[in-house]
RNA sequence: GGGCGCUUGGCUCAGUUGGUCAGAGCGGCUGGUUUACACCCAGUAGGUCGGGGGUUCGAGCCCCUCAGCGCCCA
């Protein structure tokens, strides 16, 4: 063989984007035809289209690429479907924006022009964003991606609004809903973000019409409110029923402060006695309870608010057009000015905000549509419950239960331009709403032609929540949806367990009948180092692009995989993703120096390839790595997967494998060196193999260069666990190994004893020590090793020899004779701390073992166990007595 | 107010069913340019696992309680 020369720097720049359009056009991400397995899949959770991807779009997708890329070697058909959604608030806000920019406002343009100007920018985005997936390597089968708003799965809305209505599960109706006045639309309850915020408590007059007498001397009576601009808006005034202290003015009016208007004292079970004075304004148009109050009493709705948050010609002219705060404000300075505000008081409470622009959320009386959740819930709640679909970590699945169980009706409509149009159609002449598969012409119901539809948009999560299926073909029976779905898995943040995967579940079962997946594994956010969440706004944020840049796509995988801890947050800065980095250069490196002495070499055949004890170990070593590796992918255990799979690599393979085998390949005979060689090059391979999900790119460049494999690695085999590789006896005996060469090391870096002084060893075996032959066979590795001519074995009888300084070992001893290198006075000291501590440890040991309890209660083994270490410590600490002895 | 989670070496965190689990990465310290890697090698210091109580032969690991922090839902 030739030497084969990989770049002298690791420098992922140079082939990570190469190898990703190899692997795209080999067709490497389209899942196999293979029909005899089962396929394994997942949907992408979609990326807003004019998103960008930030660190936890990478954490999602880096997850989810190691799975794949996992389940692929294992030779199932793997499909990974990417794709995107429309994301209606945020794109059309972004449109609105430009338009804003060149002095205009959509409805200058007009509703088609509008859309029109929103696909292209979505178009342009979507480009940018699915460019950001290829770059951080994700495997995605591009031949299959989706858009929210593509025919098929606009289809699969229409599809499932007609028919939720006509199982009368979608219904229109005017309620209170979230209004966000900055994006001029309706949220749901699950997109309102509740916030702490310094506020007041104020106390107002209101006073009887009727003035003083005799159960009201004052004439007037006190309530307490956070908003006092809404009473503006008030319609009653309740109390408890039973409340002593107002019973008797009950059915009297009150005059409306800052109106015209008189409003009734109403008793209601819903008012809390203890809270406040006991009495309750009440404003159905503003209020969610008072809503509910008022439509106990059949009070008036007095909306005082426009869509844009100012306050309506429903409310007195000098406050008109005001906004909420200016309101407040002026309404606040009025009651001052009439005597009517008794007291203020400071408080902290709850404020909802939008959770996309973070306004201040008004509840707002309108109409809109609406999802009645509860039947879809108990279906998707029985799924959970049956075991269709498991929630790793298992933590989560109360949070799902909880929310199932309490669900609330979803407000899908929003009165917005861009996304998917109502299906609801409107007569002109009779007023019939038609709601069909297809655009009616004629009313059914009276001839008429003068139909118009519904001028508002679903909620973007109503074609999210059908992702699973209406990215595979659903409503058609298409081959893809046969064969993928219900798919295998979903990889999310628990942000939006609410949001996206309870409603999918829900979803799946109501229209397919089956949990759209059957693992749910949920990850945490990223943060920066102060645990705060990544923004813009904090400019706490890190590109995934630019760690791509500056350190690669695989450091950038490997380190969020390894940070990857069950269900906590990650907290990471820049500095986090050099892990990453090194692993790979790691990789890198030991791959170059394999690859760089190949020159004279020739592979042995397998018939000639016996394994010697290292290679045995080694072997045992990638076996236990590749199924704990396994088990821990299968388990969505990241961190513990990239943990299991760096450990061996860098400790086992680089550290001990490489560094001894240097023994053959230096020093050997030419066959020697060929059969060392080609070992190397066998659990090399394997290594690759094993990194490949974890570190994609660089693993692949390296397998593309070396003589003993052929074709790509990505579609290459999954290492997999075999019994018959393993040889436990053989490992623990290489611990012997290792303890005594770390010993004699560590003495030599203690004493530090100059590289150039060669360790003349002496190793007294004892008869007990299993590792004997192991050791005595070793001898040429263990003085590689430690640095030193091959020790010399002496029998469990022999004394010290001569000039020696002594170390005790588990089951032998080690004396080096370099006395006169050794500041004996250190030594002497390093003793004593080392049988204290020996001693100190057998008396714990000790007081167990006489511990009649213990004796009984424990199992035998533990027994076993601490008896040996009992006797190991003991035979130490003699040892060590007797080194002391020797040296004084 | 209801629910959940966290508190382990200087920092960020692992520790599946209680018995070599007291660990990793980073940082610190000591010593190293033998032709894979200074993004490295060899070695090393540092924690009574938030406080208190309990269960157990035995507890970061189970129970109770207190303190601090965080999240979700009202």
């Amino acid at each position: 063989m030739k030497a084969i020369e990989l770049a002298k720097a690791y420098d992922p720049q140079s082939f990570e984007d190469a190898i990703y359009s190899t692997w795209k056009k080999e067709g490497c991400f389209q899942p196999s035809d293979d029909r005899s397995q089962h396929p394994f899949t997942i949907v992408i959770p979609p990326p807003n289209v004019t998103g960008v991807l930030h660190l936890g779009h990478a954490l999602d997708n880096c997850l989810q690429d190691i799975q794949i890329r996992y389940r692929r070697m294992t030779k199932r058909p793997t499909l990974w479907l990417p794709g995107t959604d429309h994301a209606g608030i945020a794109t059309q806000n972004v449109v609105e924006k430009k338009l804003r920019k060149e002095g205009k406002d959509k409805r200058d343009i007009g509703r088609d022009a509008f859309i029109e100007e929103t696909w292209k920018v979505a178009k342009e985005h979507k480009a940018i964003i699915l460019k950001q997936l290829a770059k951080i390597g994700s495997s995605v089968d591009w031949t299959r991606e989706r858009f929210t708003l593509d025919e098929g799965l606009s289809q699969a809305v229409r599809e499932v609004f007609v028919s939720l209505y006509e199982r009368g599960l979608i219904y229109k109706g005017e309620y209170l809903v979230n209004w966000c006045p900055s994006c001029g639309t309706a949220i749901s309850d699950d997109e309102v973000e509740h916030e702490d915020e310094a506020g007041s408590m104020w106390h107002i007059w209101y006073e009887l019409a009727e003035g003083p007498c005799p159960d009201c001397p004052s004439g007037r009576i006190e309530i307490a409110t956070t908003r006092p601009e809404t009473l503006l808006g008030d319609t009653a005034v309740a109390t408890h029923p039973e409340d002593q202290r107002y019973k008797n003015l009950i059915g009297k009016m009150l005059k409306l402060p800052l109106t015209d208007r008189l409003i009734p004292l109403i008793a209601d079970f819903y008012v809390d006695r203890e809270f406040g004075t006991g009495l309750v304004k009440i404003t159905p148009a503003h209020d969610p309870n008072d809503f509910e109050v008022g439509n106990r009493h059949n009070l008036p709705r007095v909306n005082i608010l426009n869509p844009d948050g100012t306050l309506s010609s429903n409310a007195p002219e000098k406050y008109r057009g005001l906004t909420v705060l200016e309101a407040r404000k002026a309404v606040l300075a009025d009651l001052e000015a009439q005597g009517l505000l008794k007291s203020e008081e400071k408080l902290v409470h709850a404020v909802g905000h939008c959770y996309r622009c973070h306004t201040s959320i008004e509840p707002y009386l309108s109409k809109q549509w609406f999802v009645r959740m509860k039947p879809l819930a108990e279906k998707a709640l029985a799924a959970w419950k049956s075991g269709d679909v498991i929630f790793f970590p298992r933590k989560w699945e109360n949070i799902y239960a909880h929310w199932m169980e309490n669900i609330r009706d979803w407000c899908i409509s929003r009165q917005l331009w861009w996304g998917h149009r109502i299906p609801a159609f409107y007569c002109k002449h009779c007023g019939a709403v038609l709601v069909e598969r297809e655009d009616p012409l004629v009313c059914p119901k009276c001839g008429s032609s003068e139909l118009y539809q519904d001028d508002d948009v679903l909620d973007t999560w109503f074609s999210s929540w059908l992702w699973p299926f209406s990215t595979l073909g659903w409503p058609k029976d298409t081959a893809d949806f046969r064969r993928f779905y219900p798919t295998s898995a979903l990889v999310t943040g628990y942000d939006i367990i609410f949001f996206w995967v309870a409603r999918m579940i829900m979803a799946g079962m109501e229209f397919t009948g089956q949990s759209p997946f059957q693992e749910v594994f949920i990850h945490g956010l990223i943060r920066d180092k102060q645990g705060r969440k990544m923004s813009k706004s904090l400019g706490n944020g890190i590109d995934p692009l630019e760690i791509v840049k500056e350190y690669g796509a695989d450091a950038l995988k490997f380190t969020l995989a390894y940070n990857c801890t069950s269900g906590q947050d990650i907290l990471l800065d820049k500095d986090s993703f050099k892990m990453g980095s090194k692993f790979a250069n790691k990789v890198w490196n030991a791959s170059r120096y394999i690859l760089m002495n190949l020159e004279g070499r020739q592979f042995l055949p397998p018939e000639k390839i016996s394994h010697n004890d290292l290679d045995t170990w080694i072997l045992h070593r990638l076996d236990q790595a590749s199924a704990q590796t396994t088990e821990a992918l299968t388990s969505w255990r990241f961190n513990d997967a990239a943990q299991t799979v760096y450990a061996y690599f860098w400790d086992d393979f680089c550290d001990w494998y490489i560094e001894a085998s240097k023994l053959s390949t230096k020093f050997g005979d030419e066959t020697e060196k060929d059969r060392a060689t080609t070992v190397l090059l066998q659990v090399l391979e394997e290594s690759l193999r094993l990194l490949h999900p974890f570190l994609p790119f660089v693993t692949e460049e390296i397998y593309g260069m070396l003589p003993n494999a052929t074709g790509r690695l990505i579609v290459q085999t999954w290492p997999k666990s075999d019994q018959t590789r393993r040889s436990p006896d053989l490992a623990e005996k290489f611990e012997s190994l290792r303890e005594l060469v770390t010993m004699a090391r560590s003495l030599r870096s203690e004493f530090q004893i100059p590289q150039e002084a060669k360790l003349p060893l002496h190793i007294k075996l004892e008869a007990t020590l299993d590792a004997a032959d192991f050791l005595r066979r070793n001898a040429a590795l263990i003085g590689l090793l430690v640095g030193g001519p091959e020790p010399l074995f002496l029998e469990s009888t022999a004394t010290k020899p001569a000039n020696s300084i002594a170390l005790a070992g588990k089951g032998f001893e080690l004396f080096i004779q370099i006395k006169e290198l050794i500041d004996i006075q250190k030594l002497l000291v390093r003793f004593k701390k080392d049988i204290d501590r020996e001693e100190s440890f057998a008396h714990k040991l000790i007081a167990k073992l006489e511990n009649k309890a213990f004796l009984d209660a424990a199992p035998s083994e533990i027994v076993q166990q601490e008896r040996r270490k009992l006797a190991d410590a003991q035979n130490r600490s003699i040892k060590l007595h007797r080194y002391l002895e020797d040296l004084s």
